[in-house]
DNA sequence: TTGTTGATTTCGCAA
DNA sequence: TTGCGAAGTCAACAA
């Protein structure tokens, strides 16, 4: 990796165009070939960048204050130019490969915790499967009650309007069909937006909040739902 | 700004926990407190960060490798824990404030350039304003065809399955309105993925393709309209 | 290759 | 502060 501090101008044009006009800034140049330029703030994201798999191009420059002019492209033809006006630091690195993240609390790790005690919704209830498939997607659990009536639960780490929505077509799916109907819903996630339970029960959809912590050290019944 | 490049492992725990192990990373310490690690490729992400605002405290081990544990807070109490094993390069960069980025063509500029241009949505449309306002947010163009009949344009940049729900949910709510209803819906994007269409078509919307070059360039009437 | 969904999404605007 | 929608979203995974 090669890490430069220099007072330069960027423009990007691609997907849109942008501008940053002169200033001094971190660009990142990536053993893959992606390029970042970041700012003194903001957060994660990059004032500008170019993803992999792309190119850069160095021209240089003899005008009056312009030293280099960096022109990083990708397959799609998106570009960005890098205005090099003068390097304050320079530095290159061996970094290796990186072994990578390991993550534990996801929604794919929620999903296979309530999979694994669906009692925790309903006293007596089975698991159909995991991952039902449907023409237009997968329910993420489809169970049935202790009466052995089916219900459909989407599962989200935040549950918001559009995970409601998503339950709701896969209902009307799965309503259709005379081996399961009538096909109940639930809603649930680690934290449910007021927006999405209010638009959840009016139509019928009961919503359920998740205590990952608990789930996971769940042999024991103290699981908190709501 | 401070860079590092080190031997570390480094642990999250937050709204979810992450671990990576040792190897040799960048560190990125901002202005405002917030640290990034990147490693040699991926893309733009950090593998881990901390947000601003949040604070750094630096503890010295005595231990065998770990020379120093850095904790990184912030108000929620999420946590990165950076255990720095052996540093290979650091250097401290000020880099002034930087005056942002310039962007153009993205949804709001459609919007505005639709607005000014219905008439390519309709021999004689007019258009009632743009954000109309209704109870479940703004509906972004609403217009009157050549009949005077109200129509409900949704815009997107790429149109997709999600879109067309919020101009359906758009469309029920305004269809209860007696001095509109009935109210026609046109789901206007420079991209709209096949699902999105069917769906919309199904629901009596229509589909519209916009080209963005062209409405910017929109004296002359070579719409592309689909 | 295309499509779909999740994300420690982040970011910006408005109420 | 909160909520909501866009993003050059990115990235993983399935069909």
């Amino acid at each position: 990796m090669r890490i430069l501090v220099a007072r330069c101008t960027v423009d990007y044009v691609g997907r849109l165009t942008a501008h940053l006009p002169e200033s001094t800034r971190v660009i990142m140049l990536k053993a893959d070939g992606s390029v970042l330029i970041h700012s003194d703030g903001g957060s994660y994201k990059p004032l500008n960048w170019m993803s992999p798999p792309c190119v850069t191009r160095i021209a240089v420059s003899e005008g009056e204050d312009t030293v280099e002019v960096w022109t990083v492209e990708n397959k799609a033809g998106e570009q960005l130019v890098i205005s090099v006006h003068e390097v304050l630091h320079a530095s290159d690195h061996d970094l290796g490969v990186d072994p990578g993240l390991v993550k534990d609390g996801v929604e794919a790790h929620l999903q296979k915790l309530l999979a694994m005690h669906v009692q925790v919704l309903g006293e007596g209830w089975s698991l159909v499967r995991r991952e039902y498939p449907t023409a237009i997607g997968p329910v993420d659990l489809l169970c049935r009650d202790a009466g052995g009536r089916a219900v459909a639960v989407e599962i989200k780490r935040r549950g918001e309007i559009d995970g409601v929505e998503q339950l709701t077509r896969y209902l009307e799916l799965l309503n259709r069909d005379p081996l399961l109907a009538p096909v109940q819903g639930i809603f649930a996630a680690q934290e449910i937006k007021p927006q999405a339970r209010v638009l959840a029960e009016d139509r019928g959809i009961r919503c359920v909040v998740l205590d990952y912590d608990a789930l996971k050290g769940s042999d024991d019944p103290g699981l908190r739902l709501f």
